[in-house]
DNA sequence: AAATAATCGAGACGGTACGTCAGGTCTTAAA
DNA sequence: TTTAAGACCTGACGTACCGTCTCGATTATTT
């Protein structure tokens, strides 16, 4: 998002931030990602195409903030285990990528920041920067217990995981049975644990 | 693609056919997914827009028919060790989806799929089912060996391993390191191995 | 009409003129010219296309003959005056284009046979030669009568008549008024009469 | 011509609505009216089709108003006889549309107003209000000379005289006879004198 | 009888235009 | 300087027709 630039002249007006990103969540899970367009937030928010165009580049930036704006708070209860700790991370990953705006927006989303060069490489940590920084938590826990070695994949296991929970999601559109999590992070614990 | 009618009137013109996939295919390299319009293959192919459209409904069964013809025919060697089975499994399915074209189609063929919801079921068909036999094929060896028990969640492994390529072929844009294969084989399958 | 050549081969089949010039007409009154197509006409017909343009070269000539078949066989009374009749004349040449199909087909016919640079020359003897004809042995007998001097012009009042009734029928749109000939009859004839 | 609605927003550019109307001019003179396309204005406009679906609801509507803009301001000088000033009106008629623009729109547009319902009514307006102006003074000027009666059938008249002058013009495309404005005029001019 | 040839219905073919829509930029008057 | 409004150019969409062509099948004449 750009910043407003300096202090001269009409300041921008905040409640048209929010009403755009509002109407920006609703047309995408009543119409879609593809379907909708940047005129049509704009005349649901009230707004003119200009005051989006100055605030965001194109579509895939603005539907970016407007589904994935909830900062997940939720602490991370250590479990005790590996597998418990991973079932909670693919858990939140699964929560927040199930609402229906992020679900409507992700395959969308995820072309077109594939397409842009200047985007792929922040997909990760645009995406997934928070999971990562909880996947490292748990496995430093995993160490202190024994459960891991010194050399954990973490990206290996981030990509994987995000993969496996974007594919059921977005891809295949499956609402995702209540043990995904736990068999899919049962799997991967396993798989990296020490003996 | 839809087939041609009853044996009536003229047939249509196989050389049309494959000049048109081949031009989908360059210009999704050219130009990218979302940047290839059904008109400049037309015209590239030497045909009008009518004789595409008389063939595939739009542009995603274009571009999936233009991008993954080639029928996989390796044959699956049998390496002694379900972690050697799955790595050529994994390592077919790099292959195949990072040929320049696929790497290219995927993410915007992907999002188009999932946006229609008569077409979300059937990805996991039209992109995976090669890979679902050979994984049953794997499975079978590895309960023989006794590597694996009786359940195995065959589709969660293969969701999972589709889900991590997919998303650093075609998602992060990244080339896969040579050793992701055997990476992510050797995670999977220790994750589902017995003892 | 392109008449069929040498005696070689099949014969053209002469239930498909017929069904042809029946669906033309039909498909006039029904859609207007402007939105009649061959491939429809053809279709209604339960003829292929080529069975049209063998023997047509285009709309125009098929709707020209489809519409314009009627001999006009009715005889022309001695009225005893060149008013009537010129009445007489006037009032065939309205109820021959003010039939459905005609009506229906004058505006376009005519604009589409203007275009043309080859066909601009014959619209006079298409449409109108009959109805010169049966001027020309109206002013004969004027002239014998004393009416008319020794020079009419035929033509001016051929156009000024057929400009009037066209104008009124095809393109004003308006059921011509029954005493429409009555009276541009009376004007004309007086308008040319010797005192 | 659609009106520019309220004041709000970027006001309708003065020079694109000049631009379109004469790129149409040119082209209808070019290629005739069947053969000009609202693209090809476009495009020789330097403008975009919107831009032109925007100000005209269609080809007739531009056409129309690209070709028959000329107010036709000349005066109507009273030559002292109903013949003379009859011959005036004829003669400025055949000169507004003797035009080459006008001669090679008159065809396809007379069709395709007639075509649509809506349209067909106020063709007699649109072309011919100002000429049923002329007329009426014109019968005036006679009234009070005393060469008609109360009752002129300025309708009749006016449709005779269009309808002479459109089948010369615009249908046998004839360049008209230097005198044939004289001639008409005094045929009917004759035909509705009292005696 | 066999060969030749034109026609038949059907529909695919390369083109062209349609009228609509979205993208992203710009120009206005007002705030 | 931002705002809402909306015009602007570009270019793609999917559809409809155009007039031609290519099929297998049919129906005649010529050998």
């Amino acid at each position: 998002m750009t910043p407003s630039p300096a202090g001269r002249g009409r300041p921008r007006d905040e409640r048209s931030h929010a009403a755009i990103t509002q109407a920006a969540a609703e047309l995408i899970v009543e119409s879609g990602y593809a379907a909708m367009s940047i005129g049509a937030v704009a005349a649901r928010a009230g707004v003119g195409k200009d005051t989006i165009y100055r605030r965001w580049s194109g579509k895939p930036e603005l539907v970016y903030e407007a589904v994935f704006t909830a900062a997940d708070t939720t602490d991370l209860p250590d479990t005790g285990t590996l597998e418990g700790d991973l079932t909670t991370v693919v858990q939140s990953l699964i929560e927040e990528f199930s609402q229906p705006e992020a679900a409507a927006a992700i395959p969308g989303l995820l072309a077109d920041f594939a397409a842009d060069p200047e985007l792929r490489a922040t997909i990760r940590s645009r995406f997934l920067q928070p999971a990562k920084e909880r996947l490292i938590e748990v496995f430093d826990r995993a160490g202190q217990r024994g459960e891991t070695g010194a050399e954990v994949p973490v990206d290996l296991v981030l990509d994987t995981l995000a993969g496996a929970v974007f594919f059921h999601l977005g891809i295949i559109g499956e609402q995702p049975g209540p043990d995904l999590a736990r068999r899919l992070a049962a799997m991967i614990a396993k798989g990296i644990e020490v003996r």
